[in-house]
DNA sequence: AATGAATGAGAATTCATTCAT
DNA sequence: GATGAATGAATTCTCATTCAT
């Protein structure tokens, strides 16, 4: 008999990332010390001990957790790179429509919320998130605004708070709904927002003042 | 002997907020499954058992110092709604900037990251706070907004995502501060974001195209 | 001013026994492990901290109390020696009858219980009970009947053996109404028990065989 | 090396049989509140954290080995029944010389004191020890009496009462020994007391007056 | 004498981690 | 590789006892 293994056990290969989706939802449902191993276990569907075969302690999970958010998200800030040389007018509202649009379905949020929360506690990874997400997301925006300063396209001013008056919103926006939905709060819808967000910060909210009348 | 007992004993009044203030840096350093009973104690300068005397359990505790935060800040929020009827493009900066001195030097943005991160743990926490001070704030925020509209002042809109758009850059900072310094980001000034993101949000991001030239 | 005291702080003497009985109440409730010197202290009417200007410590208490459920039944077994010389048919019924009114309104019961609970915690109250209560009256019983065996009105026999024929009875019942009253069960009438098991034991259960019929 | 690896671990099923076995040393010796989990663990030999493999909480393993001593002489009780038809004169012996000889070398005695003990505590085993095994022995005995009495072999009277009557020195002896042994009590032999009380209560403890002589 | 706030040793319980099978 | 029984360090909470007032 050549190849059948009549119950093929479960690919090895995929295994440590099945805990680590098994664990991220663990984590994001009850914080890092509140989670359990023995559930974390359960929901990848394997037993207690085989998760040490393939991390060393529940902090390592953790890490792999926080860092395996990183890597599909790091693309994409890379990714809308590409778009780089339109003029800021048609980039900035495309950069909030495509970050919300991505973030929206995803589990990023909770894995930020995770990453809030246990920020003093995991330092490291706290300096991972900052280091590889946060501050490189944050460069990017800064930069293509001073570039933007530098075409005369945008007015004058700090670009790094600009980056924080550009990303803030939609930020706050999915801590909103990763902390209240579940307590009866209406989250706000993230493109809409995007949309909104982009068209006021570039135009400004006022409306434009009737020439006299 | 003049009239200073330094070291009394028997302060039965003063004791719930001192613990409630060192449980809130423990709380704040290490998040609530870490901070241990036993330096709560120590930092509030009592044994261990006198914490209950003054609360059943730690999660009291916890629960104590999530609203003691709140206490205050449902304040400010009231107070503000007095500068209720300058034109938007006077009130919103002052909004902005009154935020940001406020939040700053208190340490309210750790007891946010505390509800953040506990918030799936603490439903009833989270529940609080989006009643007594999340949803009242971006709910002030919202009329205002929509009163501005309807004066003409502000451009059309989903005036709770102005909401967003006018608060979610100084929410973002304010987390950014609380999780990544320490880890060697430098945090963004609190006062001059609140400045020129009300200016930008305001007027605009975009310089005015020159005439044509 | 004479002698008067405006508030009379509540006779000294008595404390010590109202304590005492207060003790009793909370130990028969819930042991004593169980029973909180908080309780003790409400109990009697006065404060956790005076509980100790009386004793000093629980178990003085416990042993207290253990010991002031003595003192009177010590008379009461004394007393019945006085019936002495009387016809053991006569004798049996009586001291019967009067043990089973003495104890049954009594806190004894419950004080039995807590000694037997605690026998091997406090061996030295054991040894207490035994040689102040359980010996002495088992004896008095043993030697009443020795003697009536010389006079010829009983059986011959193990006489000790005879006195926990007479007694057991009794003792079992008192029991079970401290253990399963509170549980639906009905206790038996402990004079009732008293009259029929003392007429049964002299002149046997067993109704006098028909002649032939 | 052949065939006996005499320190296997893995029991699982053998586990709550001896855990119980050690509970109920500990707890005959100590009471509930005095025992220790720790010592039940040493006892049981295993780790104390090992105990919450098996049981819930520390009521959970009383509750246990309160209601592992009711199995057996459940069975016991019904079992005699078979003897069921005996005149009354010969049945009630038997029944007393069983009783002695099966209850003298168990571990009953002890785990009686317990639940008289902590009959407060544990309502709930007051009432099944109450329904399972006490009140269907004294039934038992009842209903045997009183078809004795339909019978014409036992005088009237209440048969419940007898029933105590039968019972209660044999309660009380094993009591006198479980709480008095080890204070330098003589225990009365138990079998003898079996013996001579069936004598007695049978046919009386009087001896028959001569004639008159 | 009386109080009750303060203490801290002690116990039950949890859970990450190990390791014999 | 996989399992899950076993472990014991760590933590919360209790409560008898003390002592300043």
């Amino acid at each position: 008999m050549p190849d059948d293994p009549p119950k093929w056990r479960r690919r090895k290969i995929a295994r440590p990332d099945e805990i680590i989706a098994a664990a991220l939802e663990e984590f994001a449902d009850r914080g890092f010390a509140a989670a359990k191993m023995d559930d974390i276990a359960r929901c990848a569907g394997i037993s207690k001990g085989s998760l040490y075969l393939y991390f060393e302690t529940k902090e390592d999970i953790f890490r792999a957790v926080a860092r395996a958010a990183l890597a599909g998200n790091l693309e994409a800030v890379r990714a809308t790179a590409e778009a780089f040389d339109a003029p800021f007018s048609q980039l900035a509202p495309k950069l909030l429509a495509r970050a919300a649009a991505a973030i929206g379905p995803s589990r990023l949020p909770a894995v930020v919320k995770m990453v809030i929360g246990e920020s003093r506690n995991f330092p490291d990874l706290a300096k991972i998130w900052h280091d590889e997400i946060v501050s490189p997301a944050i460069g990017f925006l800064t930069e293509t605004i001073a570039l933007a300063q530098q075409r005369g396209e945008v007015a004058p001013g700090d670009p790094r708070l600009f980056a924080f008056s550009l990303a803030g919103p939609i930020v706050m926006a999915v801590l909103f709904r990763e902390v209240f939905s579940g307590v009866g709060a209406d989250a706000p819808d993230l493109d809409a927002l995007a949309r909104q967000h982009g068209q006021a910060l570039l135009h400004g909210m006022l409306r434009p003042r009737p020439p006299h009348s």
